[in-house]
DNA sequence: GAATGTCTGGAACATTTATTTCGCATCTCG
DNA sequence: CGAGATGCGAAATAAATGTTCCAGACATTC
């Protein structure tokens, strides 16, 4: 038995870089060179196979078994492991490092884990949009919203908080709205209104609520132009024709963000208004 | 040779994407379900050994070779490069952030400007939440809570969302709550039913709504245990016995944000149900 | 209703992989 | 200067990987 180090290998990535920086210097010339190598491009650790990475690294593939080794690892693949979560679930680095910062105030109570949680979830949510989102995609459903008669706001269970801020940011701005998914079982009713000279955004994200669906397809059926924000390209939603967006909010123990949502809610309400206010 | 496709597989993650989103629906059924997971859950794709990801989408690897094939690569590993690149080009975080941040003040579109406006309101409501708020308060807030029969929510215009989304996750997880608020004017009548064994939520910002203050006021004078969440010490509903929470929304063009309100929200929702799952 | 083409599942295959082992070089300290 | 220890590299090894292949299921078409 070599057992180097009485130390647990890091299980998360910064604390292992803290490991390597600071015992850099006392290691010998050929692990100090893989050091070097893994904090210049960690990327290529975590996906390159132990061949190539040892070839980048100008050093034998035996010498990154025992680097992970002496770090306190079995192997070479489980220190890569721990490279490989730095990029898992999109966690941007800004933010793992803010809520390991968070982690390591004594861990807190429960409850402020779940406040830290949220919030996170939160931020992180935001940070995809604002990544993925495309702004032609916005012009394009102002575009289709700004020379609406009326809106027509389609959103059951979790999207009925952003379809109702909706519908009051849009009433503040003078916008006139109709929302849908009330308690009430009138909606269809409600939506036989709808023609083609209004327009429709509909919300729905996993599970699809039925009756956002069955909504959906009857203003499309009427001819009303429909703008979707949902959460998958496969999405039932995605309307063959018109505009949609794809908002991937993060969660935190099962309950998902609605940040992201509602930004590009907020974005498209006052768009529309100022198409309006240019226009009419 | 069975070469499918004359076209030539896309190297670039977004190419693919769309690729496989526009072929997905003509695709096998087992090829589909590849094609969802893997919208799904990129990440995996990217880390995972063919056996594993085959796994997780409950197909057979050699379906996932299949796939690869199907999008004109020469084996999976193929396509998972492309996953992988997707990961590794993502340039170092502080640059990113840096030339986005100069991205959206400098130049973009003025829809690019408000989309960037409302996320950065939404960041920096989050942020003042996590530094503002103390877990003490948000815990003696979920004693009130958890111990009610019937969970009263009060909320008006903006406030609504918050408390139609608090209605809809207290469903989900098995607590009575009642919304108060919508557009019916039976809301006083409502609430006469709240005693001393409920308790209430009551949500609102300057300019406070007539109505949340005087249904605030009812609930209390019947003896109702009331949690605020407001925007200002000084705003009309803190109460003088009772937990109250001031939060600051972070506004762009007049909107102000609703994230953090939502996080803290969603936080008391969560913790009021688990201590009653504990409590039984 | 038979025949044809496609899709799917499972196992076999060759290859690549991470790891270990062993011998040599290098450095250290008496 | 020499004995011991340590670092290092190349090959050996055993596990695991991606891929291919074939037979059966399935739907479709004539």
């Amino acid at each position: 038995m070599t057992d180097e180090t009485g130390t647990a290998a890091p299980r998360d990535f910064w604390t292992l870089r803290n490991l390597i920086v600071t015992r850099k210097d006392a290691l010998p010339k050929r692990l100090a060179q893989v050091a070097l190598y893994a904090m210049a491009s960690p990327d290529d650790i975590a996906f390159g196979t132990a061949a190539s990475i040892a070839e980048k690294a100008a050093v034998q593939p035996s010498t990154l078994v025992r680097f992970a080794q002496a770090f306190g690892y079995q192997g070479f693949s489980e220190l890569q492991e721990v490279f490989r979560d730095r990029l898992r679930d999109r966690p941007s680095t800004y933010d793992e490092r803010l809520s390991q910062l968070r982690a390591h105030k004594d861990g807190g109570s429960k409850t402020e884990r779940l406040l830290a949680g949220f919030c996170d979830a939160a931020e992180r949510s935001v940070g995809s949009l604002r990544e993925r989102i495309d702004a032609r995609q916005i012009e394009a459903a102002v575009a289709f919203l700004a020379r609406a008669e009326t809106i027509y706001l389609i959103g059951q269970r979790r999207s009925f908080p952003v379809t109702s801020y909706m519908s009051y940011a849009f009433g503040k701005l003078g916008v006139k709205t109709v929302l849908v998914g009330s308690a009430q079982g009138t909606d269809p009713e409600t939506l036989a209104f709808a023609g083609p000279r209004d327009a429709a955004i509909a919300i729905s994200f996993t599970p699809y609520a039925s009756a956002t669906l069955a909504q959906a397809r009857q203003v499309s059926d009427q001819g009303t132009p429909l703008v979707v924000i949902t959460d998958s390209p496969f999405s039932p939603l995605v309307p063959k024709l018109g505009v949609w967006f794809e908002v991937v909010e993060a969660d935190y123990e099962g309950f998902r963000s609605l940040s992201a949502s509602l930004a590009l809610a907020m974005t498209l309400t006052v768009a529309v208004a100022e198409v309006r206010r240019q226009d009419g």
